[in-house]
DNA sequence: CTGTTAGCGCGTTCAC
DNA sequence: GTGAACGCGCTAACAG
């Protein structure tokens, strides 16, 4: 048996026309040959071939999530946000994950942009290359990028509010718990969300008066294992810092590790804070002080402009959402 | 300028259909022409309209996945594994997530079954009802199902094997590390991987001849929550066990809660085990002895049954994978 | 080796 | 209020 609107037709004796815009809704068909017709696609549990209608509408209500590599709770949390929030609107979310590979995001970016499988792409970086930049540049289709990236002028942007979660957090340290003497482990070089980490804080060790010794800044790679050799080298150093502040919390595992490794104790031997809050930091001992970022409202809110942006009711301009963060305080410092 | 096969014969003055062929590698094509028409394609950035490739071949390279509300990092590692298994066999990835909701899986079960907007469907359920079950064996698309579920007729499986990883671990606990007095923390009633975990737990008992004690078998619901308030009760009882195994890692943690908050110490005073060994159990103060599930493997292993299902060339019997588990030594018992 | 044509299921004119 | 006819971009069958 056949399951189409031609189905339908033939059961009810009306024109395949009358079956779409019954089943649309179109307040034009007569109420019993709507009823009629609805009923009949219940009992054939009739539903419309999102392939066909898709094709005939140029329109696939499908979006496209394209991140780097899974790692962390991170970007589970932004694929439950997106999906949530595209399900809730008729969306399907497609996943693209691009393993970190700069090629395959482009590859990734162009392909969904221009085989018309995806109505809008959320983009998900961590670094931004020339190349990447030309690619987005390029989509043709409604566009959200995830991530700290100056403000691009063709797509929407939802970015973590890094630098104030840094020099708030510097802040806090300083004024509350009395640290002068403050280290930083930054991200990769590339990292956007490293890079602005770095530089809160930098103006919050400025804005404090205390003192930037490029010594106390270690290159780190975002990994547990970068963690704790930054930590072997700045507790080799002659003048030693007081806290280490690392820019993510895996990195601050890797202190842990570090100090666990000396005999060193935290807080009282050396004071760790890390940027995150990730699952496990809450089970570290001590309870690692971090700063938490609402990571499912990432997802949401960018699911949220793109799909308002889809419905063609917002203006062309491109929107900027700052998510704040904030200090999650622990024992660590 | 359009962008299809249409514009590329218009340039490449052949006909549609030969263009269609050359970009499909068709072997009739001459070597010359398919040369011409292709570099023609690259140079319009040409893409094959996807919808309505899929359209007029009734086949979209969509596999969906679908599982219950996303948490832990099991359901990343799960999609992880799916998705690079689908992008090098040139299929993609739709999530969708059921938030728990028994309805809502065979809700989406049954639109994504009979929307034709996926080709095959891999689904993830930690438990099973009657109304599930019929949606499954209504899909008529190939099925994959994840989960410790009896064998189903009608889809392949892919299980962990919950009872053996129990089953090794209280062997081990008891052979090498000397307990006799083992309490368990089981999971949901429902719940598959809980329900076979608890088998394998007094399967194990019953073949070393050890007590099974009614008191000592407690019901949690996975949470960290459930974890603490179970072992409370236990530590509360008059005789108590001499060790603690949680059917998940997430108890377990609930466990060293409690224990902190009784001034308990692990395992000096009571050993603790789990099952899962998420990223955080090796974090943990002492680290947690624990049964160790290969995840990306699982995702893996589904989208490779499918995938071959797919491609036609797989027998019609159904078959079953067990993922095998190891034991995680830690230093908690 | 290549062209012509039918048809996939749907939404959407344009008639009536 | 309803029907007939068309077209979306592509593949496949058939014809040459």
């Amino acid at each position: 048996m056949k399951n189409s609107i031609t189905e339908i037709a033939r059961r009810a004796d009306v024109s395949i026309a009358t079956v779409s815009r019954a089943l649309n809704n179109d307040s034009r068909v007569k109420e019993s040959t709507r009823n009629r017709i609805q009923r009949i696609a219940r009992e054939i549990n009739y539903r419309p071939n999102l392939l066909a209608r898709g094709f005939a509408l140029k329109r696939s209500n499908i979006i496209g999530l394209i991140m780097p590599e899974l790692v962390d709770e991170y970007f589970t949390e932004v694929i439950k946000g997106v999906e949530a929030e595209a399900i809730a609107n008729g969306y399907y979310t497609m996943v693209a994950s691009t393993h970190n590979r700069e090629g395959s995001i482009v590859d990734t970016l162009d392909r969904f942009s221009h085989n018309r499988m995806v109505d809008g792409l959320i983009l998900l970086t961590t670094f931004q290359t020339a190349a990447t930049k030309r690619a987005l540049g390029e989509t043709g289709i409604p566009l959200v990028v995830i991530g700290d990236d100056p403000l691009l002028t063709h797509a929407d942007v939802v970015k973590i509010d890094n630098f104030q979660g840094a020099y708030s957090l510097i802040s806090y340290l300083v004024s509350q718990k009395g640290y002068r003497k403050i280290a930083h482990i930054t991200g990769p070089p590339g990292n956007l969300d490293a890079n602005r980490r770095k530089e809160g804080y930098l103006a919050a060790l400025a804005k404090l008066g205390l003192e930037i010794n490029p010594a106390w800044m270690v290159e780190g790679q975002f990994t547990i294992e970068s963690g704790k050799s930054a930590f072997q080298r700045l507790m080799s150093l002659n003048e030693k810092p007081d806290l280490i502040f690392a820019a993510n919390d895996r990195m601050a595992i890797g202190c842990y590790e570090g100090a666990g490794a000396l005999g060193l104790r935290i807080p009282t031997d050396i004071g760790i804070a890390g940027f995150d809050d990730i699952f496990v930091s809450r089970f570290l001992t001590p309870r690692l002080t971090t700063v938490g970022v609402p990571i499912t409202e990432v997802g949401k809110t960018a699911a949220s402009l793109l799909l308002s942006r889809l419905a063609g009711t917002e203006p062309l301009r491109t929107r900027e959402v700052i998510i704040s963060t904030g200090i999650v305080p622990g024992d660590s410092v």
